[in-house]
DNA sequence: ATGTCC
C-alpha cells in the first residue's frame, strides 16, 4: 500500500483522514511490513465505509484486513440507527456468522501421536466435509424454523451437545431477534440437508496442540495448558448465509437509490437500519447467526463422538465459540454518551474485556477468548479482549488473511504436495479436494504469529496462548 | 464463502 496519503498515529495504527464525503476518518491497525503488504484496495474500501450514512468514530481495518465485497474483510464499523444508520449485507459477509470454537481435552500431544493415523481417518470419516458434503441430518419445515430460532440451544435439545456448552457461546447460543419469515423459502431449502457439514475454503477441524503460552494467569483460567491438545472447528452458516447475503445485497441497492444513499459503489448496497428491508435483512441474519451456531454445536458433537471411541474416559469441554462475520447491537460510548450502535465486524472477531456483562460468570475475571485461526499447517491463537478501552469498538483480527489469491496458489502448489510436505512435519491433512488444499497451501498466507503480534501491540486485544496444527480435517 | 454459473 502506498503510505503517503496517510497519517501515521503511531507504530501500529494508520489514518485515512476525512476528505470529500467521508464522514468519519478511516482507521488501519497494521504495522509497516503488514501496511506495505496490504493492498491500496484495503484503504480504498475503508474510505468508502466511511462515506456510508449515520456511521459513527471511524472506519475500521484489522492488521490481516484485505480486499473483500464492498467492506473490506477485517472491516469493523458501527452505525447509530438514529443519525440514518444503516445495516449492509456485504458489511457482514456472505458467509453470516462464520466464526470458531475450542473446545478442550485435557489430552497431551503423546496421546494423539500414539493414534494420530487412526484419529484423522475416524474423523475425516465422521465429518462432512467439501462442496455439497452431507451429514445425514435432514430438518423438515418446522424444524427448520427452530433451529432457526434456536441456533446452539436448539442442536442440544436434540442431542446434539452439551447444556453446559451454551453459556460459552455467544449469546448463550441462542441469537434472538432471529425471524424465519425474514428467510426465503430458497435459503432454507439449500440449508435442508447442510446442518452438521463443514463447507469448504479456509473452513477445517483442526486437533491443535497448545505450543506457547504468552500469559500464563489467563491460559490457566481458559484451561490451555502447553502441551495439552484442543478441537478447534472454523465454519459458519454453508448455503442458508450465502443465499441471505446474495439475496439482500441484491434487494439492498434499489432500496439504497430509494432511501436517497448516494452509494461510493454498488458493493456497499445498504438500507437503513429503521427501514422494512434493513428490518428483514436483521430477521434474516441473526437467523443465519442461529444457523452457524447450532451448525458449528452439532460439528463439536460430532467431533465428541470421534473422541468417545478413542479416549472414553475424557470430556470435551468447549472453551468458548465466536463469530467473526455478524452485525450486532451493542452499547459503546461515543462522543462521550452511551450509544445503541449497529457494529458490523466483517472479517472481525468481537473481543470484549472483563466484566462485560455479555460473558459468563467464569470468564469475567479475564475477558473473552478471542479465537484466531490460522492457515492450514501453520499455527493458531487464543487471545483475550481488552479492558476498558478497547479499540475498533472492540474488535480483533480474526487470522492470518490472504497474501495470495487461490488462482495463484492454484498456479504455485499442487495439493499432493502439501499435504506431503505437511505429513514430514508431523502434520495430517485429510480433505476431499487437493485443489482445495493447494488453494490454502500455508504460503498463501500471510504470518498469522506477525497478525497477532501487531493486534496486540495495537491494543486491540492480548496474546494467550499459540496453539500448533497435528490434524486438519478441510473442505 | 458458495448446489465455486440457473
Amino acid at each position: 500500500m502506498d503510505t503517503s496519503k496517510l497519517t501515521r498515529i503511531d507504530d501500529t495504527t494508520w489514518q485515512i483522514d476525512p476528505t470529500g464525503d467521508m464522514r468519519v476518518p478511516g482507521i488501519i491497525f497494521a504495522d509497516e511490513a503488514l501496511i506495505e503488504a496490504m493492498d491500496d484496495k484495503v484503504a480504498e474500501q475503508t474510505a468508502n465505509v466511511a462515506r456510508l450514512p449515520g456511521i459513527v468514530q471511524a472506519s475500521y481495518a484489522m492488521p490481516d484486513a484485505h480486499w473483500g465485497y464492498g467492506f473490506p474483510i477485517g472491516g469493523v464499523a458501527a452505525f447509530d440507527p438514529d443519525e440514518g444508520g444503516v445495516v449492509s449485507a456485504g458489511g457482514v459477509g456472505f458467509d453470516v456468522s462464520c466464526g470458531v470454537r475450542s473446545l478442550l481435552t485435557g489430552l497431551t500431544v503423546a496421546d494423539i501421536r500414539a493414534v494420530q493415523e487412526r484419529l484423522a481417518d475416524a474423523l475425516a470419516a465422521q465429518i462432512p466435509a467439501g462442496v455439497g458434503s452431507r451429514s445425514g441430518i435432514s430438518l423438515n419445515r418446522q424444524e427448520m424454523d427452530a433451529m432457526l430460532v434456536g441456533g446452539a440451544a436448539w442442536a442440544v435439545e436434540q442431542g446434539w451437545g452439551e447444556p453446559e456448552d451454551l453459556e460459552r457461546i455467544e449469546e448463550m447460543g441462542r441469537m434472538a431477534g432471529a425471524d424465519p419469515d425474514c428467510v426465503s423459502e430458497q435459503a432454507k431449502k439449500r440449508q435442508r440437508r447442510e446442518m452438521g457439514t463443514l463447507g469448504s475454503g479456509n473452513h477445517y477441524l483442526e486437533i491443535q496442540a497448545v505450543e506457547k503460552v504468552f500469559d500464563a494467569e489467563t491460559a490457566a483460567a481458559f484451561g490451555l495448558v502447553e502441551g495439552e491438545v484442543l478441537v478447534t472447528i472454523h465454519c459458519g452458516s454453508r448455503g442458508l448465509g450465502h443465499q441471505i447475503g446474495t439475496e439482500f445485497l441484491r434487494d439492498m441497492l434499489p432500496a439504497a437509490a430509494e432511501a436517497g444513499i448516494r452509494l461510493p459503489e454498488r458493493e456497499l448496497a445498504c438500507a437503513p437500519i429503521h427501514s422494512p428491508i434493513g428490518q428483514r435483512y436483521l430477521g434474516a441474519m441473526r437467523a443465519a447467526i442461529n444457523c452457524a451456531l447450532a451448525n458449528r454445536e452439532i460439528l463439536g458433537h460430532f467431533a465428541r463422538e470421534v473422541f468417545d471411541r478413542f479416549f472414553p474416559e475424557h470430556r470435551l469441554p468447549l472453551l468458548y465459540d465466536v463469530s467473526h462475520n455478524t452485525c450486532k447491537v451493542e452499547t459503546h460510548t461515543v462522543g462521550g454518551r452511551p450509544r445503541q450502535l449497529y457494529v458490523h465486524r466483517k472479517g472481525a472477531t468481537r473481543a470484549f474485556g472483563p466484566a462485560h456483562s455479555e460473558l459468563p460468570e467464569a470468564l469475567r475475571g479475564e475477558g473473552q477468548p478471542v479465537l484466531i485461526g490460522g492457515s492450514m499447517g501453520t499455527g493458531s491463537h487464543v487471545l483475550v479482549g481488552m479492558g476498558t478501552g478497547g479499540k475498533g469498538f472492540y474488535s480483533a483480527c480474526h487470522g492470518a488473511g490472504r497474501a495470495m489469491s487461490r488462482h495463484a496458489a492454484l498456479k504455485r502448489w499442487h495439493g499432493r504436495q502439501v499435504v506431503d510436505d505437511l505429513a514430514e512435519r508431523g502434520i495430517l491433512i485429510r480433505s476431499p479436494s487437493a485443489r482445495g488444499v493447494a488453494e490454502e497451501a500455508p504460503g498463501a498466507y500471510k504470518d498469522v504469529d506477525q497478525v497477532v503480534e501487531v493486534a496486540e501491540r495495537a491494543g486491540l486485544a492480548r496474546r494467550v496462548a499459540r496453539l500448533t496444527p497435528l490434524i486438519c480435517v478441510k473442505g
